[in-house]
DNA sequence: CCGCATCCCGTCCGATACTG
DNA sequence: CAGTATCGGACGGGATGCGG
């Protein structure tokens, strides 16, 4: 049994809410990427190679909004915007590191796992051709 | 610095997949209500109150195929189904009720920092009127 | 260099109605 | 009781083009 009695619902929510924002195409990726040092925005869409301006604009400001992350401008010809992880981002990725390596860990028993499921069912259609 | 060396960007990503699937609106709450043993449909529906009979029958098979909860059915009249978690999805909970302590710690920082995000940008269009 | 605005598509999710 | 089918809105996210 899981310990769980600790954490009611209202908190599971929010939980949710965090996990679906980290969770995200990008957010991960950035973060790992700035793990590393700061880094300016070209840097990183750079090193991400596939991420569109967009995306990277959308989710360096949610970041930043709930203080994973620090945006420093320098108002120079042509502009320079450095990201970089927070304290409060360095410590949330303590946890993530945690799940991080679990998800490693058992990342075949999950594939096992769906393979398995997939092979009990023969349904051809809501999993793609 | 955070020791993201032992990760690379497929591992990351890997990460960033099962965030997203237990990330979504429903998977958490589902687990946590399994965490105190195994239900049925009926009283897992009655538990959560909102959720829609599509979302509780989707989200259980999304946890049944990643090997995190077995499904039961006592072939009767009426028939019968019994849901429960699986050792791998019991395992899976403790990073996750790690990452929950954390949030909960942590959730007075988050708020504070968007609010003092939103009072320093004072656009008013793309945060719900 | 950095970021915003627009268009567009695919997926997620809720509501409803129907079956064994 | 447990589950499927269908519709429709909302949102995520990519492509492109424009502006400090």
């Amino acid at each position: 049994m899981i310990p769980t009695d600790t954490h009611d619902t209202g908190t599971c929510q929010r939980i949710s809410e965090l996990l679906s924002r980290i969770g995200d195409k990008w957010t991960l990726l950035i973060v790992r990427a700035l793990g590393q040092g700061p880094k300016r925005f070209s840097a990183l869409k750079r090193e991400l190679g596939s991420i569109s301006q967009k995306m990277l604009t959308r989710t360096l400001r949610n970041l930043e909004r709930d203080g994973f992350v620090d945006r420093k401008v320098t108002p120079v010809t042509p502009p320079q915007v450095e990201y970089a992880l927070t304290p409060l981002g360095m410590d949330l990725f303590r946890p993530i590191a945690a799940l991080a390596e679990w998800t490693f860990a058992h990342a075949d028993a999950i594939d096992a796992a769906r393979h398995a499921y997939d092979a009990r069912h023969p349904d051809p259609d809501h999993r793609a051709a």
